[in-house]
DNA sequence: ATTCTTTGACCATGC
DNA sequence: TGCATGGTCAAAGAA
């Protein structure tokens, strides 16, 4: 748990300055664990990280940015946060993501996942890759950021996958994953690893596990007792305040005070992100964690653009049969990624609810029925079942056409709903039962096209499994094996994890 | 001939 | 009660 504000002096003071990122003497109490970290924490890390690595290609981000971009009051003015950023010139962005959804809460966050916005990969091209060690409690957040994001950068349809990443077996340790991945990933990205392999997929699942994770705490202290060391030996002892110097690229877009005041005030005067603090879930967030701020954070009254708009693309065959064949042409191939549109938020909220309970309570696991998933591929969106199609109309509220498929089995209740574009293009599945008998296909390797992500099924009945396709095109078998990998990963882990490819990997 | 899609009509539900 | 909306049915047509 973080510490209060209030508590007694000794725990605010300060220990360390690394840049913009201050740790305090109660961050210490917080890394001899069990706690769950808070970002102090995990953007002194990610500044560690980021001053480790040469050039900017490579940009790490403290929490409290994307949590402020998530939590704009409009467009405008994220564009204007997130100019001085230069994302579109980034190659690789780590983005910290909290939970918290009340922004006028300063302690309501309960995990920390992160959020890639991955661009390494010219054949797979641009793409935002989620690591939750606990999923898909974080899926939610780490949507709306995407969401966010996606229309500051060229491509706007860029795909949400999951990727691989170790469970937590404890309440507390998210924050740990996160900083564990990250710097697997960083590590993937200064050597020449990122020319030998596709991806950082193997690199988290080489250098992430339990042992790694475990030792990371004392890791981070050692790293922490070492900075104020190396600090007080060149600047003759500037304790209890020890400075170090801003990463560059993060010193490279501060601002200064006055500029973050304005966007403060800006975000004072916006009904829904009035009294917010820059992060969830912590004591002492303080202005100081806005230096990336843009000079100039124009805020409008201009509408704030959901992510419906975003939607999907996935290339459909020309057949007009349901019933897919079993290889896939690349042509037709697509990823389907999880993709929240704004609604049918019960299922996600649940799934969301069950997780917040975990990192909140120190030892405490939510206690889930492990579900059956649904695979869902291509094309037009093949998951392995064959469909009959009973119905379509045009919905209230859709752009797009919506058709109604039940399994063709003779006793499953399953059905789902398929949103298409007008060119063919799926927008949206959603699922609503559960298969009460085996596929009727057995599973088999896929060729380029492949399905990236997978999603649950519920046994609740009344509730609804919501998928969203994409236009990301996997265009190589190593992207897609990687992909493959991240998924059959987590099992490797022994983690049961819950979003998990349902194809084997050879 | 069979299977599946299309599409207008009908029904259930909520406001 | 009437209307709007979403879901389902079933006849007709296409593959």
């Amino acid at each position: 748990m973080r510490p209060r504000r209030g508590g007694d002096k000794e725990e605010e003071e300060r220990v360390l300055s690394h840049g913009d990122v201050v740790l305090l003497r109660c961050d210490l109490k917080i890394l001899g664990g069990p706690h769950l970290l808070n970002d102090r924490i995990i953007a002194f890390y990610l500044a560690h990280l980021q001053s480790q690595s040469h050039g900017d290609l490579l940009l790490l981000l403290p929490p409290s940015i994307p949590y402020l971009l998530s939590n704009l009051p409009d467009p405008a003015s994220v564009a204007a946060v997130a100019e001085p950023l230069r994302l579109p010139s980034r190659r690789l962005v780590l983005l910290p993501v909290n939970d918290n959804p009340d922004v006028s809460h300063a302690e309501g966050g309960t995990h920390w996942t992160l959020l890639l916005l991955d661009n390494t990969n010219p054949i797979s091209g641009p793409r935002f890759v989620h690591h939750d060690s606990l999923p898909p409690t974080n899926l939610p957040s780490a949507r709306r950021l995407a969401a966010v994001l996606r229309p500051l950068l060229p491509k706007r349809t860029i795909p949400l996958v999951e990727g691989p990443t170790p469970r937590q077996t404890n309440g507390y340790d998210c924050g740990v994953f996160v900083l564990a991945v990250a710097r697997a990933i960083c590590h993937w990205w200064t050597t020449a690893s990122h020319q030998l392999e596709p991806d950082w997929f193997e690199a988290v699942k080489r250098e992430v596990n339990a042992d790694s994770v475990k030792a990371m705490r004392t890791q981070l202290l050692h790293l922490i007792d070492t900075l104020i060391q190396a600090n007080n030996n060149t600047t003759n002892n500037q304790h209890p305040s020890t400075q170090l110097p801003c990463p560059p690229s993060i010193a490279s877009t501060s601002l200064c005070l006055s500029q973050h005041t304005r966007l403060w005030c800006h975000m004072q005067s916006h009904k829904k992100v009035a009294a917010v603090k820059p992060v969830a879930s912590r004591p002492s967030s303080r202005l100081r964690t806005f230096s990336m701020l843009p000079k100039d954070s124009t805020a409008t009254d201009s509408p704030w653009v959901t992510s419906e708009e975003e939607a999907i693309i996935l290339r459909r065959p020309k057949a007009s049969r349901f019933t897919p064949p079993m290889n896939n042409s690349s042509t037709d191939v697509a990823a389907t990624r999880l993709e929240d549109s704004g609604t049918h938020r019960t299922y996600d909220k649940k799934k969301a609810d069950a997780g917040q309970v975990a990192c909140r309570d120190n030892l405490t696991v939510p206690q889930r029925v492990r579900k059956p998933i649904i695979s869902v591929k291509n094309s037009l969106s093949y998951d392995g079942y064959n469909w009959r199609k009973y119905g379509q109309k045009q919905v209230k509220g859709s752009k797009f056409p919506r058709s109604y498929y039940k399994c063709t089995h003779p006793t499953c209740p399953v059905k789902r709903k398929v949103e298409t574009t007008l060119d063919g293009q799926i927008a949206e599945i959603v699922y609503n039962g559960e298969h009460n008998h085996p596929k009727p296909h057995p599973a088999k390797k896929p060729s380029l096209s492949s399905i990236v992500e997978t999603v649950d099924a519920t046994n609740d009945g009344g509730l609804e499994t919501r998928l969203e396709g994409c236009d990301q095109a996997i265009g190589s078998d190593a992207i897609v094996e990687a992909f493959e990998g991240g998924f059959n990963c987590l099992d490797g882990f022994g983690n049961g994890n819950e979003i998990s490819n349902c194809k084997k990997k050879d």
